[in-house]
DNA sequence: CGAGGACTTGAGCCAGTTCAACTCATGTGG
DNA sequence: CCACATGAGTTGAACTGGCTCAAGTCCTCG
């Protein structure tokens, strides 16, 4: 089953540039024919894209900013179950509605397929359902990484775990050498604190000392410097494999 | 796309007897070149089916029994992400290494394919591949749902929401009358306890006071009856419908 | 019958929550 | 342009749910 040399990206330059899964995995002879229920949709921050139970109606993948998916008890105790960044899918195939709340963290543009002709694209295009599964499964994998994180971490341990996962994803390619990684955090305090099941008050504390004893640097509340990935790693009670930062790159900054 | 009729289970009376996922999407003419992959696998208690990191050889469903998927980190912390009870689907397609250690909570007999033959047969069975996207995003919403359970819920409230979850999913089916619900939990407090996020010694304190307050009766340390399912729904933060338990029909029992 | 494991119960302690006050940046209307 | 409101973030102080440690019971198994 070698499909690669049938595989040709039908995405625009944004799609392709981000990697899009979707648009990556549609392989056809010509562009119209496989673009055609593709459409980009923007969405403010604030906006929701989908409720939590709403019919879903559409898929598709991020192409810019940063969606948030969040679940609520009916006393509305909340939590964020994943953040959506550029390149990752959403919403769900085979799937009537939806478990989680879906709105946009900060402004986004969204790459969309209605549901149902994006799963009769799979007759196609079977490695599109193929790369559909990996994505799933790569998301599966990350909410139990997380339920690691909640069932066992200490809120600083969250936070320094937390921003090494922002820093691999988002952060500007690592020089070969000084490793001055800069992260940015999308979201604001109350989204971390739900992110992390704690509060503003303990993610504040915990940015704060990390700080103070030097481990990173705060540019300003959503942008920080790390001085010593060494001791965030220490901190974030993982390894230095786990977030690929292999030991013989790292050094202390000033 | 129509494949209904083309449909038609080719495993065992036991495969078949429990809705199992996987043989009920193979569709074939003969019984020989379907079921020659498959193969049937015995684990006892404790067990490894899959070490964490390990090389995926495998796929299936649970027969019967119960396995248990964690993770661990590395100073020896671990979580239980997942309990695996028959017709769940085990193991992951198109993905080399496993992300969770999967063990037999208790004896166990799974229906196990080889992975690179099983990911053959999506060629030509499609509906075997839409059906592991819709067991994944079972998985990925249950993930999910407990995300949401270990950030933000106290211990009496994981504690009632996973009796209610085993007696929907395990317990015998609800008379039309009289609602005596009977739970069998299928593992000890050790593993209860890394599953909810807790200690031991927080989900004894819980059930005893549950038991104190006349919401279940306990029969022994894994099996109990619910006596007033209003108060245990109350209990865990949820509402009756999530359970699936329709109000009109649950009475207090004496 | 003794050892070991599972479960329970008690008592003290602490990480993290809650509540409250304060700073600072942003925006709005007179 | 200032007065004021609003929201985000930080910091302090007190409280508490759940953890830790320790002891005890009960059951199973060799």
């Amino acid at each position: 089953m070698d499909t690669r040399d049938g595989i040709a990206s039908i995405g625009t330059a944004r799609c392709e540039a981000i990697g899009c899964a979707i648009c990556a995995g549609i392989v056809g002879k010509t562009r119209a024919e496989t673009s055609r229920p593709r459409r980009f949709r923007r969405f403010r921050k604030g906006e929701t894209v989908l409720a939590e139970a709403d019919e879903i109606g559409f898929v598709g993948n991020v192409v810019s900013g940063v969606l948030r998916m969040h679940k609520t008890l009916p006393d509305g105790r909340q939590v964020i179950v994943g953040l959506l960044l550029p390149a990752d899918m959403f919403g769900r195939v085979f799937t009537h509605t939806s478990n989680v709340a879906i709105e946009a963290a900060i402004d986004a543009t969204l790459c969309c397929f209605n549901r149902l002709q994006f799963e009769k694209l799979f007759e196609r295009f079977p490695e599109l359902e193929h790369r559909t599964v990996v994505s799933i499964s790569h998301e599966l994998d990350a909410a139990q990484d997380w339920m690691l994180l909640l069932a066992t971490q200490s809120v600083i341990e969250r936070v320094a775990t937390f921003l090494l996962i922002l820093s691999r994803r988002t952060g500007p390619h690592p020089a070969e050498a000084g490793m001055m990684r800069s992260v940015h955090v999308p979201v604001a305090r109350r989204d971390m604190a739900a992110y992390l099941g704690t509060t503003v008050e303990s993610i504040s504390r915990s940015i704060q000392h990390m700080a103070r004893s030097g481990v990173v640097r705060i540019i300003d509340p959503q942008n920080f410097v790390i001085l010593d990935p060494r001791r965030l790693v220490e901190l974030s009670g993982h390894t230095l494999e786990e977030f690929d930062l292999p030991a013989a790159r790292l050094r202390r900054l000033g």
